[in-house]
DNA sequence: TTTCGCACCGAAACCAGTTTCGGCTTTACG
DNA sequence: CGTAAAGCCGAAACTGGTTTCGGTGCGAAA
């Protein structure tokens, strides 16, 4: 019984009807039971079959609903990402890219992104099991990592599959986390290196919030370059807990009162580096000559001011990207803990670092 | 034997078994039609019946998925945004509160938030048209309107419900369209008319792309000022096409190089109005004396800047919670040409603004 | 008293798929 | 040549809901 049921006609219809995978079958002469295990690389189907179906189902444009098949396999093919509304600063101008590389990866393989708000720990994990329970998303990712962060521990106990965006303070391999990072010490270590390299003898630093965990790593990056460099370890160099730009100003300012203040210093992020220039501006000195600067991130001001930060870029799109195919092959059985991806942040020169004058 | 597919997980029976219909319906001693159809409204269904339904799911934590839903109903509770990732801007700062605004109102009424991304018309249409074709998502909201929007002109042919951050140049409500704006050009008017207050008789104007549909509005917001305020009209004091911070300093630039300089400036983002910072640093003159300058987005960038730069701010996350309010609306069944709202931006005063210098 | 209509609910079909189970052919092997 | 084991596919159950259809009981009108 041959029905051939013609689709997509007169465009002007307000919706054509769709290929259901009882279409195929009928243009197969199979029954869609064994169409179905086809599609899904049963192995009790013989490979010319599964051949036929496939090709017939590229040529009459057949594509799954995936709430249909949602409602015996649980699965929706959706990832979730809670954003913190709240956070200090903001998400910056990173979101955009991050949310593109998410999407896009997505997309690729057939997945969407569900994306969810909180600005609270209750309220993250009331829209958390809100998700769950009414299956819309698969997976979590979750960005801005902490040292102890409890939405790994609120998502491990209900056995849902996520990914990490940095690394956590729960230690190694044995925990079994998934995660991509950027490694922020290896950049902060190089920025050490450089400056040493140009003759810099002390060299601050100023630090995030250590309640994030890259806050600390960088931190510990900076120290190894100082050890790298032979250069001691002055406690009064470093800063902490310095988020925006009027902290970077202040920073930069307590730094430079110091008895033996440093010629240079590191920022573990733009933002804050840009408060350095403010410091410089306000006491009439120069950035790139008089104090050397490097940041981290790549921010798009970072370009703009003068002279160009020297910063260690971070591509948020790559990550994007990257968390979402880490998910993915994690919701498609993968184990977690071999997923695991560390890149390098990318140097890009700018003005804003020189040798010391010597006085 | 079996697949060669994804391994299912041994489900160690973390989460109690979800209350189905079917167990309200035996709770109840009534079948799940009669139980759906009362938790539904259906008019055949007795008060006394429909009350007890509503109380036992209350009490039995019953909670529909949306997907099983779907298969009958076609509909998934769920938004979607598509962002176009290769805009000139990149959304800036705002996108966090935009997101943060539309997921919170859609997660109060029970809805999600699918996001998807676009570097391309093309890439738009193929994106917008799988959700549709998966039905992973009820409707749209479209940041970013343009005078003439292609995606405006091809979701109506899909008669598919969306929203509108902005109006476009389609004209009035014949055109059926549902939006929220924020009334930019009642603003650039209010600035106007504060400028001209101070005693400026000479007031530029730097706008943005007029592809888009707000920088035309705001522009003729900042003529309407100037006629209210019995200034002339003069072509040399308005500039377009000023996108970025350094578009803005060279807009500046040229028209403090008028034979005939303005004694201030309207901007119709701050982001280009920080530019005048810029060049006004360049030629060591002082905003807020030398130079008046209004922006108006009210960025962070903005409060930080010495001066503080006076804004109109816009609630970036008020638009989102009434776009999504809107859409949903929509798609219960209002009718879209109801569906508008038009909101002022709030003054935001700072210190880039005061009486020109009396020479 | 009969008839009609209405309010209310149950039975069953339906949505678009997935998965289990069983049976008919082949093939392999003794 | 007989039998067991694969290989391959169809039939039917199943998922969690919604919606159509039909039937019962009861009150009001004729």
């Amino acid at each position: 019984m041959e029905e051939i049921r013609d689709t997509k006609v007169s465009e002007g219809a307000p919706v054509s009807r769709r290929v259901r995978i009882s279409d195929l079958a009928d243009a197969l002469g199979l029954t869609k039971s064994t169409v179905s295990r086809a599609l899904n690389n049963y192995s009790d189907i013989a490979p010319e079959t599964r051949r036929r179906v496939a090709e017939m189902a590229a040529k009459m444009g057949y594509a799954p609903m995936p709430y249909a098949q949602a409602v015996r396999t649980g699965r929706v093919r959706a990832l979730g990402l809670v954003l913190e509304i709240d956070a200090p600063d903001r998400y910056g101008p990173f979101l955009a890219e991050f949310l593109g590389g998410i999407t896009q990866e997505a997309s690729l393989e057939g997945w969407t992104l569900t994306v969810a708000s909180s600005s609270s720990r209750e309220e993250m994990e009331a829209t958390v099991t809100r998700l769950l329970q009414e299956h819309k998303v698969d997976g979590f990712i979750l960005p801005r990592t902490r040292v102890a962060d409890h939405r790994v521990d609120f998502l491990r106990a209900k056995h849902v599959p996520f990914v990490l965006y940095g690394r956590t303070g729960y230690g190694g391999p044995e925990h079994g986390l998934s995660w991509f990072d950027v490694d922020g010490g290896q950049a902060m270590r190089a920025a050490v290196l450089r400056l040493a390299g140009l003759g810099h003898r002390r060299i601050g630093f100023v630090g995030y919030a250590e309640e994030y965990n890259f806050a600390l790593l960088r931190r510990d990056g900076y120290r190894e370059g100082l050890a790298e460099a032979g250069l001691p370890l002055d406690p009064s160099l470093e800063r902490l807990g310095v988020i925006n730009r009027a902290d970077g100003m202040r920073a930069t300012e307590e730094l430079l009162d110091l008895p033996d203040p440093p010629t240079a210093i590191v920022f573990s992020t733009d933002m804050t580096a840009l408060g350095a220039y403010d410091a410089a501006r306000a006491r009439g000195i120069t950035i790139g000559r008089d104090l050397s600067v490097i940041g981290y991130d790549g921010i798009p001001d970072g370009r703009m001011i003068d002279p160009p930060l020297t910063s260690f870029a971070v591509d948020s799109r790559q990550a994007g990207e990257r968390l979402a195919a880490l998910l993915i092959a994690q919701l498609r059985g993968a184990p977690a803990e071999n997923l695991r991806e560390l890149v390098e942040a990318r140097l890009q020169p700018g003005g804003s670092d020189g040798p010391p004058v010597t006085t």
